[in-house]
DNA sequence: CGAATATCGATTATCGATAATTTATTATTT
DNA sequence: AAATAATAAATTATCGATAATCGATATTCG
């Protein structure tokens, strides 16, 4: 089958993977929604096969879930599942923070730069680059530490968080971790890294802790512009 | 394979699955093996779709890797990633220590129990169930912290780090922790989990240390049983 | 009427065959 | 003989079709 005027490096099976991804980031796809492979299938002009190898691809990464002969739908993630989620986000950073302390000490301009991208698309309003690059920051900080299971780690817990949810908290305040991050880059700039650990791990369990059931009606889908600018 | 006698009550994939896992983990396949799609379904008196399917799985959980067109084979780790493994067990376990001191105080019998049998397991020389009851005993800490993240964290840990070796080390000396664990049960059962999450961690961080590049050779296949017994 | 069961439509699980791609082998040229 | 091109062999990726299973509805029997 040849591609329709797009880029062919790419298996079918992983290109049906990102657009099904790409709807429940997007939100066209909501918890709960069904996936069903032949119609998916019909749906992108491919057969059954490939559907369904993206399916259990995406259902290892946590994305949905599937039970024998009942089909695949777009999990749920409950606020108890958030909450762990973000305890261990907290603690993984915090180790990280720690590992990397040599490694950025005096070596911060690339995290001071994601943090200038971040401030610039939160005075635009625009949520999603301000995001990107926040994500970018801590990221960053889990790549420094130098321990590649932990950054997959945080890389499986990313997905998962924001495939389903985006803490409404995080849209409304954005200017209020800026002075945060701020001191998180000062103590690696001081290659203190114990400091940036403990400024991470609190930072994220303070977004735990806004997490519980009466919040849930006000989390938002990843990648909907909000309509309340 | 026969199914013959009653319900197949797994599915096809899912019993090519273990069957594959059963032979990597016993050394049978050993590091770096082919495994070639058609030719295990012939063996199993199957088709490729399920084999296929299968192998996707133990990719996913780190047992093997593919490459498109290339094949699939058996995943070598590296004496680097054994060390990261270590490192990240050893500060989820102390993590996971500090959230279970609620849990676990005044209520350690089952840990308790996991050492008895370990203990007798290593003075009859049976390697294999004295591993067993050690690692459920890590496992039960795990559990106990509530977070059932990192529960599987841990889990997807310990399958990539036991479906390669066993640290030669942790054979010749089992009674070497027995005293250590010992300090981390009465530490749970005086509600102090600080100190038994440092406990762990220095107890895992020591196994990481023993890891380098000139002990690659001492590894030894899990599921194999050591002639010097 | 109500519980057990047979049937139907929808969907997943599996199969056998074909196309696409890589790797190995042979032929050709310089 | 070395390098390169052409061909063949092996294997993965994909396809279209069939079998197995589930859920809902209709049907039978007490």
């Amino acid at each position: 089958m040849e591609q329709e005027g797009g880029i062919p490096r790419d298996s079918i099976s992983n290109r049906v993977k990102k657009w099904i991804s790409e709807r429940i980031l997007n939100g066209t796809y909501p918890p709960g929604h069904r996936l069903v492979e032949l119609q998916i299938a019909h749906e992108l002009k491919t057969s059954q096969g490939p559907v369904r190898e993206a399916l259990r691809e995406l259902e290892a990464s946590g994305l949905v879930e599937s039970e024998p002969f009942k089909g695949t739908r777009v999990r749920q993630v409950s606020a108890r599942e958030m909450q762990e989620a973000y305890q261990v986000r907290a603690f993984i950073e915090q180790h990280a923070a720690e590992l990397a302390a040599f490694a950025l000490r005096d070596n911060t301009s690339r995290l001071q730069s994601e943090i200038v991208a971040a401030h610039e698309a939160a005075e635009k309003g625009d949520i999603e680059t301000f995001t990107r690059h926040k994500t970018v920051f801590h990221r960053q900080i889990v790549e420094a530490s130098g321990n590649s299971i932990l950054l997959r780690f945080w890389d499986a817990l990313q997905f998962e968080i924001r495939s389903q949810v985006i803490l409404s908290q995080e849209k409304f305040s954005p200017l209020e971790g800026e002075k945060l991050h701020q001191a998180i880059i000062d103590a690696f700039r001081n290659g203190n890294g114990k400091l940036a650990g403990r400024l991470l791990r609190k930072h994220l369990l303070g977004f735990a802790d806004t997490i519980d059931s009466t919040h849930e009606a006000s989390w938002v889908h990843a990648g909907r512009k909000s309509s309340t600018g």
